[in-house]
DNA sequence: CGGGGATGGTGAATCGATTCATCGTGTTTG
DNA sequence: CAAACACGATGAATCGATTCACCATCCCCG
């Protein structure tokens, strides 16, 4: 029994025809009790499974999506997964999952990739060329969702990384941070420019001028040992030293942390730090980090369902959650 | 342009039969050069893709991989998946990433579709009932690779856990621990069977009494709130306090840290951890954290390379990473 | 009792890429 | 020069599930 079993064998052991088979499996209500037990049997004894490929190439429909995220070593972008999840299972969808490292060539790969498989839809995290390589998934009837990024001319699921940044800002100048470090991630992320959007924001409303309190570097790359790296050079680098770090996000300010450290400089009273995502171990670090929390399932839940049946949802609202890394009180 | 392009609009336009055309995306050095960029040309310009279902109905075979782990929140697992995606790209196959939760419902659920998809393989960390579910899919023609496992009757790839818990626990019983409370995960779990009896060797090798010394506790979820759970009960038990604990991996380590520092213990002064896996954050947390490295990486690479080209790999060797949370030196 | 429905079931046609037996053309060889 | 051969290209058959026009019963009711 190593051959995989058809319709027709089963229409064959139970004696009935193949239309009847596939009516049993897609329209159980149009066929007798009698006859669909006759059917199932059969199916069991055979171990039959459907062919997904037949079924597709027949009917034309996907029950799979495709779901590039930015990094999936990062626990925010497996949250994201985790929403995305279960809202197609309640559809009786599934994903196929991958990681774009910030490289557009692994991102073309895979969209090529899920053109062939003929995806349900995709879902991506986007990058700054992405847009324009989803226009070749449109022209072939595949619909896209941009996730964490919000744009008038797609369908996007969004977090209001504006306000984001203003919190995260906001609360660093009512410690009374002067002079603040943005370690960013590059300019094409829409994130950073409104993250950077709305720390210009928080600082303009206290009144202060914006090019003389914020710093900003931008980092290709979010790792930790990037960011560490990055710091380095800014404090090392001859200009007056800012006073508070707020990181692109919490594997960033792991780096930070881990320099401010080894340069013995204390945490937050030489120097503050904000992270964002709120990740689970954000609380557990050496100082337990502020960080802008993230409803990062719901967000993956609702561009899965955006997606299955075109119900808009409005951004979703992040949340500054201060630590002792920024509050030298707690 | 809504319609997708078939080989038949491709060889209209190019000016040849259907055959030359998949014999240009099949065996190119079979066509002659003139033919070759005509039916290129073409292709390009229709914005051809290859429709992946038709394809994989009449050839049979698949180029994506069923991948399931056992938790996708836990970074262990991310790194496993990438290893796997590195081996893969390399021969043009791609991966379904999926969770199990540990629910053999959920795992079910994804093997059924896995061979609906017909996939090439399927590549899985395992759970007791696993291995019955898998019969199922040899008997399809479907072959398995079973990770962070060790299983003579199935392929499989592994990490020595007898040796990772012998290193974890001598380490202890070195720094004078006679009470360890182990917090293991199922007993069905054959990690946790093979950790307990590399920890039950270390006593045994100091010459003490492994009932005496080692206290164990299995918990049926590991994530840091069931674990801090657990060590809420083992602590309030009554019985003796142990003097260090062992925990599954660095999440459940987590919730550890977090429950001592609740109660204003000393990490590692009143009470020593080690934890597993050397997640990322492990140096960076409020006590830096002892743990057991595995190559995460390359056991998913192995996995993928035994799928793919039938090649056993040696069990792989982890190692024990002494921090300040089990040395008070440190 | 016969016609109009409703219900359950049938099976040939179909989706698109691949395969392979077959054919035409040009080149080599005895 | 004819036979043998290599090389490119051809196109009908095929994979398995779905679809849909059509058929066979059976029931109800005027």
């Amino acid at each position: 029994m190593t051959q995989r079993a058809s319709v027709k064998d089963v229409a064959l052991l139970a004696g009935v025809s193949v239309g009847t088979v596939s009516n049993v499996l897609n329209r159980p209500e149009s066929v007798t009790e009698k006859t669909r037990t006759k059917v199932e049997q059969a199916m069991a004894e055979l171990n039959f499974h459907r062919n997904a490929s037949a079924r597709q190439l027949r009917a034309g429909v996907s029950r799979t999506v495709g779901v590039i995220v930015m990094d999936v070593s990062n626990p925010f972008y497996t949250e994201l997964a985790r929403g995305i999840e279960d809202r197609l299972a309640a559809d009786d969808h599934t994903l196929i999952l991958s990681s774009s490292d910030d490289d557009p060539r692994r991102e073309q790969r895979f969209l090529r990739l899920f053109a062939e498989q003929g995806v349900r839809g995709v879902l991506v995290t986007p990058m700054a060329s992405t847009a324009e390589r989803l226009g070749d998934l449109r022209r072939l009837g595949i619909p896209s969702v941009l996730m964490d990024s919000t744009d008038p001319a797609h369908a996007s699921v969004g977090v209001d990384h504006v306000s984001g940044g203003r919190q995260a800002v906001a609360h660093l100048l009512d410690r009374g941070h002067r002079r603040i470090l943005f370690l960013a991630g590059t300019t094409e992320l829409q994130q950073t420019r409104h993250r950077l959007r709305g720390a210009v924001e928080a600082v303009t409303a206290a009144g202060l001028e914006p090019g003389e309190v914020l710093k900003v570097v931008n980092l290709a790359v979010l790792t930790s040992n990037d960011a560490q790296q990055a710091l380095v050079e800014a404090l090392d680098s001859g200009e007056p030293a800012p006073t508070a770090v707020f990181a692109m996000n919490d594997v960033v300010a792991l780096g930070v942390m881990r320099e401010l450290r080894r340069r013995g400089l204390s945490i937050p009273h030489d120097m503050a730090v904000v992270g964002y995502d709120d990740l689970y171990f954000a609380a557990e670090l050496m100082t337990p980090l502020s960080s802008v929390r993230q409803p990062m399932r719901q967000l993956g839940w609702a561009a899965a369902d955006l997606l299955l049946t075109g119900q808009a949802h409005p951004l979703f609202e992040p949340e500054l959650i201060v630590r002792a890394s920024s509050d030298g009180n707690l």
